[in-house]
DNA sequence: TATGAATGAGGATTCATTCAT
DNA sequence: AATGAATGAATCCTCATTCAT
């Protein structure tokens, strides 16, 4: 029963990125130690380093697994064939009601990644690269579909999309959650739509 | 003579941020020791801590020079009856040149800044006020002279704007600049533009 | 079918015993992980701990099971009624030879063996008995043929014949093995005899 | 005054070295922790590292401290024109005065000096090359006074004479030193100069 | 004011060994 | 007998900060 053996490794490793999820949004990641994750995860301080290689690596696969999964819920949502300015909408919606579902992942994405080593820096960009990409071929979507401006420019554009999505996000954390997020996006994407629209 | 003594006290107070700012660049600021910026400076170890309360002083307050002087700047090239219109071309234009004539600064202030402390989020994000305040007022003039929509939501198109701006400088930045930043200002600015609009 | 069994032991024990020379001489006592070991016996991490106590009967066993076999051959090519002053040459051919023959083990007893704990130390002295002894018998057997001076300290004398060959053999490892470890041997046993005989 | 703080400096880095002389002789290189030693030392763990890279340089530096101090000793007791058969006893005598009297220093020497990462190896014997030289001069010295045989091969015989002193010291240590050290020193000088004459 | 030697808390990581399978 | 995943003790070193001078 190989599967059984594999998955029994799956469950540990998600339930140590489960605690250090936790572990990182309480405290940020340089104020979170292995040992606390570890105890978090209730396994031993050891057991970290069969699944991860070091700390860093914990934070790059945490954020690289919730990205993933936020790229894959937005291809369940969004088709080929649908109207690109709709796909605007689905990724914003997806985007802040996604992180307002998830407090723990919005501070940490949004927080405590950028508390990290120089090196570690590429990694994340990498990581985000998927998600920048999408963004892209929704635009170059919206222009074949006749409902972007033809002049825009795509590489430019996915930056002030993203970077003001994030932004958003990252004000709603700061301000201690005193309002809706999600009630954000009918104004934020009027925004961007009425910059794109041919 | 308190006045040559308060201005030797300022000088050695700017050296110790000149050199703060190059070894913050250079390094990272959880890479970078006291220790380094102090010879960097060409001062003991102790005698920083006769200028600033701890590392993370240093960084606050070199945000908050760099941030006012940007501010201050703003204020000599814009004035209070020119059009709305023009002084976002003048935040963005401002914004990006400053950034791209002192790298160090931009280095610093994208990446860096984040690698710091939970308490010294709320430190940055009340330096980062005056100047988001700023677009905000902008924002409202362009309104009153009826140059903007009237039902933009100010508080929200302000972190819109900023974001995206942002968002272009770190991309600019993790590229390895291998791009023109200020060339990005009419696209960056229409595209802001489109969107206020009344 | 004991006997079957016993030798299938005894296979493993000395395949386990073979890595441990090749991981101890190539990287050293403390710098070799038993995981290590295990994975260039062909067998897993607890294996080693059905045959040996723990890290250090390791090497303890390895050095009896080499120092052994070093005595084992002494004596099928010197017998009781050759002359000492042959016998002594013997043992100095044997001792230069073998270790030449075999670099993985003369690095691991020069160099590797003294890099054990405190308590290693009476073991080590212990396995390495037999073969002082025996140098203290071929001494006395040369008093009692009249070819040895009758005033020698065998004690002593065991010692210093021991130790010079000791030397010889790490200086020659230490050099890089750039010259003939046995081209030593007359030169070395021409240095002994003219001490000892009568 | 910099010779009063040159001074200062001089004597904890002295205290340093005594407290790791009495460490590593108790417990061994790879059992003492450097926070043993601090404390013995009377500082804190962090000023050790103002003397010393890390812990290797501690043991090499006392290492040299030591060695260089018995090569000094020598040439204060033989002078160039003295019979190089009375420098060759000056030499053993002492080799094991010096050790006898300071029990510490022969167990670092002798014991845990040898239990020593890879890298260290050659940093010890270029500590040990001058005590070796010495004796290569004297060997030379003793041919060209007629004393000492002229077909002596040197390099060779510098190897044999240090090692059987050596063997006799470590030998006399793992007896628990149960007789003199010093008492060997005119039957272990025989035995070289009966080799060594002419 | 300025110095810089001294402090000492703090933590990621390794690896010999165990034990459930 | 054999496995190898899990354990968790153990420690060197860094570096922000202090304080005697």
């Amino acid at each position: 029963m190989t599967s059984g053996l594999a998955e029994k490794r799956r469950e540990k490793y998600e339930a140590i990125l489960k605690a250090a999820l936790k572990v990182f949004a309480e405290h940020g990641f340089f104020n979170s130690q292995v040992s606390k994750i570890a105890r978090e995860a209730g396994v031993a301080d050891g057991t970290i380093y069969l699944y991860f290689k070091n700390k860093e690596d914990i934070l790059i696969s945490l954020f690289r697994e919730k990205l993933g999964s936020l790229v894959r819920k937005f291809h369940e949502h969004v088709h080929d064939d649908d109207r690109a300015d709709e796909a605007i909408r689905k990724v914003c919606e997806l985007h802040f009601t996604e992180l307002e579902k998830d407090v723990q992942l919005a501070k940490v994405t949004q927080l405590e990644l950028r508390q990290s080593s120089r090196e570690l820096h590429s990694e994340i960009s990498n990581a985000l690269k998927p998600y920048i990409q999408l963004i892209e071929d929704v635009l170059v979507r919206g222009i074949e579909q006749g409902i972007f401006r033809s002049d825009l420019d795509v590489k430019l554009t996915r930056l002030l999309i993203f970077g003001a999505m994030d932004e958003v996000v990252s004000s709603w954390l700061i301000s201690g959650r005193r309002y809706s997020l999600s009630a954000q996006v009918d104004k934020t994407v009027d925004f961007f739509l009425r910059s794109l629209r041919a």
